[in-house]
DNA sequence: AATCCGTGGAT
DNA sequence: TATCCAAGGAT
C-alpha cells in the first residue's frame, strides 16, 4: 500500500463524505469553478481553535454578517468584536483576531498571506492554523495537523509515543501522505474522518476508508491511542462577586477587566481576586461601595482550564446618590445580552438578579 | 519548556 | 458527578 494509494482512497471518501460546513466548499463546488474566500477560511479556522464546529457554526455565520470582509474587520470597533465574540472562550483569539485583520487590511493591502511561513507572523496564527490556511484556501501542500491528525495517524501508524512527544514524528507522517493535488481537501478529510469515524472512543473502524491498512487497527490497539501525557490536577480557586441594582430599574454595575490574562478585555460584575485560600468572611471589604449587601444562597460554580471556581454571589441596591465611578457603568437589563460578558459572569449576574 | 488561556457536549 | 476533549497560540 503506498501513501500516494491511501491518499486517493481517503478524496474519494471524501468526495461521498465530507461534512457540510458553512465555511467550507464542497468538493462538487470546487469543480464547479467556486474557489475558498481566505478570509472566511482564517476566520473559521481561528474560531475553531481548541472549539467545536457545532460551538463554532452560530458565531461564524453572525460574524459574517456583521464583517463581510477583512476590511469591514479591521475598520471595526474592537469592543464590538469581543461583544461578537463573548461566550466563545479564549478571548486572546478575538484581540488577535482584530489585531490580524488589521495587520491585513492596512499593512498587506486587504491580502492574505499564501504560504506557512508568511501567515505564522500573524497574531493568532500559529503552525496549525498556518497550514490550514495555506492548504484550504490557497491550494498549497501544507502538512495540517491538528487533534484529529494525531489521532487519526497515531492510530494509522501505530505511534505509541505520548503527546505532545509525538507530534514531530506525526507531522512528518501528515508530510508524506498530504498530496500535491488537492492538499486542503486532503487535511479536511483527514479531520473529517477523526470527527466522524475515527473517535476518540469508540471509533467505527468499519465504516472507515483506511481500515485495511491501519496498523493500530490490525493490532487491535486503536482505542489506546493516542498516548498522552498525564495531566495535572485543577485546584479549587473561590472569591466573591457583586451584584449593584440600580434601584429604578434594576439595571447591574459592570465594568471592564484588565486587557490581558483570564477573560482579559472581557466585561464583569465587580469582585475580588479568586484565590485557593480565599476567604469569603471579608469579601465585603472589597465591595465596589458600602451597601445593603446580602449573599445570595447559590454559589456559581464554573470551570476554567486550569482551575474549578465558586463564586459566592451578594447583591444590595444601590445608595441614594451612587454614581458608577471610571471605568464602571450602568447596564439595563435588556441591554445585558448584548454586553461582552464571559459565560462566567453571565452565571454570576443571573444568580444576583433571580 | 511549561504554563496560561473558556466553554459546552459527550461519556 | 467527574473527566475528557475540540480545526491551538502566546509567552
Amino acid at each position: 500500500m503506498s501513501s500516494s494509494s491511501r491518499t486517493s482512497e481517503l478524496l474519494a471518501w471524501y468526495d461521498r463524505h465530507a461534512r457540510t460546513l458553512p465555511w467550507r466548499v464542497s468538493p462538487k463546488a470546487q469543480a464547479a469553478g467556486e474557489r475558498a474566500d481566505p478570509y472566511r477560511i482564517w476566520l473559521s479556522e481561528v474560531m475553531l481553535q481548541q472549539t467545536t464546529v457545532a460551538a463554532v457554526k452560530d458565531y461564524y455565520l453572525k460574524f459574517l454578517q456583521l464583517w463581510p470582509t477583512v476590511e469591514d474587520l479591521a475598520k471595526a470597533p474592537e469592543e464590538d468584536v469581543m461583544k461578537a465574540w463573548a461566550g466563545l472562550g479564549y478571548y486572546s483569539r478575538a484581540r488577535n483576531l482584530k489585531k490580524c485583520a488589521e495587520t491585513v487590511e492596512f499593512e498587506l493591502h486587504g491580502r492574505f498571506p499564501d504560504t506557512e511561513e508568511g501567515l505564522c507572523t500573524l497574531p493568532g496564527i500559529g503552525p496549525y492554523t498556518a497550514a490550514a490556511i495555506s492548504a484550504i484556501a490557497f491550494n498549497r501542500p501544507a502538512a495540517v495537523v491538528d487533534g484529529n491528525v494525531e489521532r487519526v495517524l497515531s492510530r494509522l501508524y501505530e505511534i505509541t509515543t505520548p503527546l505532545p512527544n509525538a507530534k514531530p514524528e506525526i507531522k512528518a507522517g501528515m508530510a508524506k501522505l498530504t498530496p500535491f493535488d488537492r492538499p486542503g481537501d486532503f487535511a479536511q478529510a483527514v479531520m473529517d474522518l477523526g470527527a466522524t469515524i475515527c473517535t476518540p472512543k469508540n471509533p467505527a473502524c468499519v465504516l472507515c476508508p483506511w481500515t485495511a491498512n491501519c496498523k493500530a487497527r490490525l493490532s487491535g490497539t486503536a482505542q489506546t491511542l493516542p498516548r498522552k501525557l498525564p495531566k495535572k490536577q485543577k485546584p479549587t480557586r473561590a472569591g466573591s462577586a457583586f451584584v449593584l441594582l440600580r434601584p429604578a430599574d434594576g439595571a447591574v454595575l459592570l465594568r471592564r477587566r484588565p486587557p490581558k490574562g483570564l477573560l482579559g478585555g472581557m466585561t464583569e460584575v465587580p469582585g475580588t481576586e479568586w484565590a485557593v485560600d480565599f476567604d469569603t468572611a471579608s469579601s465585603l471589604d472589597f465591595a465596589p461601595v458600602a451597601a445593603d449587601w446580602h449573599k445570595r444562597l447559590a454559589v456559581v460554580k464554573h470551570t476554567f482550564t486550569h482551575f474549578h471556581l465558586e463564586l459566592t454571589i451578594w447583591r444590595a441596591p444601590a445608595p441614594a446618590g451612587y454614581t458608577p465611578p471610571e471605568g464602571h457603568w450602568w447596564s439595563s437589563r435588556d441591554m445585558l445580552d448584548d454586553e461582552a460578558l464571559p459565560t462566567v459572569m453571565r452565571k454570576a449576574v443571573t444568580a444576583g438578579v433571580e
